[in-house]
DNA sequence: CACCCGTGGCC
DNA sequence: TGGCCAAGGGT
């Protein structure tokens, strides 16, 4: 008798279905260009991969453009300067991975002559590239058969066993899975494949199952319900924190800006002026806190939400007359905001402040 | 292992 | 409208 159990699972009803409705990307060789040979740039994979890091393909497409552009190869991006890196990055978020891209990008200019590592151990001594980076590069890049897994490759794995432990938990339960699946044969297009699918079809809320070529075998489907999966542990509520942030602008148009510590939140990243974000509600929120005394002026609150808490910060604005020596600052043209390594919650408490300061002031 | 670390879009 | 989520890594 021939029964289709989940040993039986295959990867060509994925690749077939690859082959027709994977999606254009602009750091990607299609299944197509692949066969008339063309070889995939590990240095546009890397970088991709990096970018996309818990982060959406829409929002990484400009910034890849920009950055290929601006640092074609490895090489020049390893040679840039680290205010130009971080003034790229600005609004793509999680900065530790800018850091780190350039550390990397250094360590592949000196330590290995401008070329990437082409194994998964050696990726992934490198900084910023972990357990799914080092993967996705050795397969994508360099045609290993490494086994990749994402948070939509969990999703399509726990749907297609009806693994009921929860996430984190379960990880390594569903790496195995994904680690017998992965194919000798085209084992980058296989894991390019798994995301994709995730992406469109084995979406989180309302997978469209008629359409997935996994669809006879999968055991959430065969049994309950898709969408109960994957299972994660619950997680904890948000706090709030408070603050107050200070615009100081002259009459020749010049703001005062200061450089965060290098390290922690938006660590690297320039900001105005502003007191300790704190727990207390009741903390230093107006003028009192200001950095020098001036005629302060109240234009309202932000409210900007980051992964682990939400932040209220009071917006105060103030026209100088006499400018100030800032010991740990200095003063920038307004016109010149675009150029500076501005996080997006900066960029809202100065839109506050100055409405025009930027061209698309959609905060 | 639990926590820290951004942002924008979606329903 | 707000909680959820996106090609995670470092510590």
């Amino acid at each position: 008798m021939t029964i289709t159990t989940l040993d039986s699972l295959s990867a060509k009803p994925l690749l077939d279905w690859y082959d027709r409705h994977h999606r254009d990307l602009p750091w990607r060789v299609s299944p197509g260009m692949a066969a008339r040979g063309v070889k995939p740039d590990p240095y546009r994979v890397w970088l991709s991969e990096v970018m996309l890091q818990q982060t959406t393909v829409q929002a990484v497409k400009p910034y890849f453009a920009k950055f290929l552009e601006r640092w074609p190869e490895v090489t020049d991006l390893a040679a840039a300067e680290n205010d130009e890196v971080m003034a790229a990055w600005a609004g793509l978020g999680y900065y530790a991975r800018a850091r780190n891209l350039k550390k990397c990008a250094e360590a592949v200019a000196k330590d290995h002559r401008g070329v990437f590592p082409d194994t998964e151990t050696g990726l992934k001594s490198l900084p910023g590239i972990g357990d799914y980076t080092a993967a996705a590069v050795a397969a994508i890049a360099f045609n290993r058969q490494a086994a990749v897994m994402d948070g939509n490759v969990e999703r399509v794995i726990s749907r297609l066993y009806a693994i009921e432990a929860p996430l984190p938990g379960a990880k390594p339960v569903m790496k195995d899975k994904v680690t017998l699946l992965t194919p000798a044969n085209r084992p980058g297009d296989f894991a390019q494949a798994m995301m994709d699918l995730g992406a469109t079809i084995c979406t989180p809320k309302r997978p469209a199952c008629s359409l997935c070529p996994f669809r006879g075998s999968c055991q959430a489907l065969k049994l309950c319900d898709p969408e109960l999966f994957p299972v994660k542990t619950a997680k904890k509520e948000k706090p709030v924190r408070q603050g107050a942030a200070f615009i100081a602008v002259t009459g020749d148009g010049e703001i005062l800006l200061r450089r965060r510590a290098e390290s922690g939140l938006l660590g690297g990243m320039t900001e105005v002026p502003t007191t300790a974000w704190t727990a207390r509600l009741d903390g230093e929120t107006s003028v009192t806190a200001a950095p020098f005394a001036a005629a302060w002026q109240a234009c309202g609150t932000v409210i900007h939400v980051f992964t682990h808490f939400e932040l209220r910060l009071s917006i105060w604005r103030a026209a100088i007359v006499q400018k100030l020596e800032a010991d740990d600052g200095w003063w920038e043209p307004v016109t010149n905001l675009e150029a500076q390594a501005l996080p997006t919650v900066m960029k809202k408490a100065i839109a506050a402040a100055i409405p025009l300061a930027f061209k698309t002031s959609r905060a």
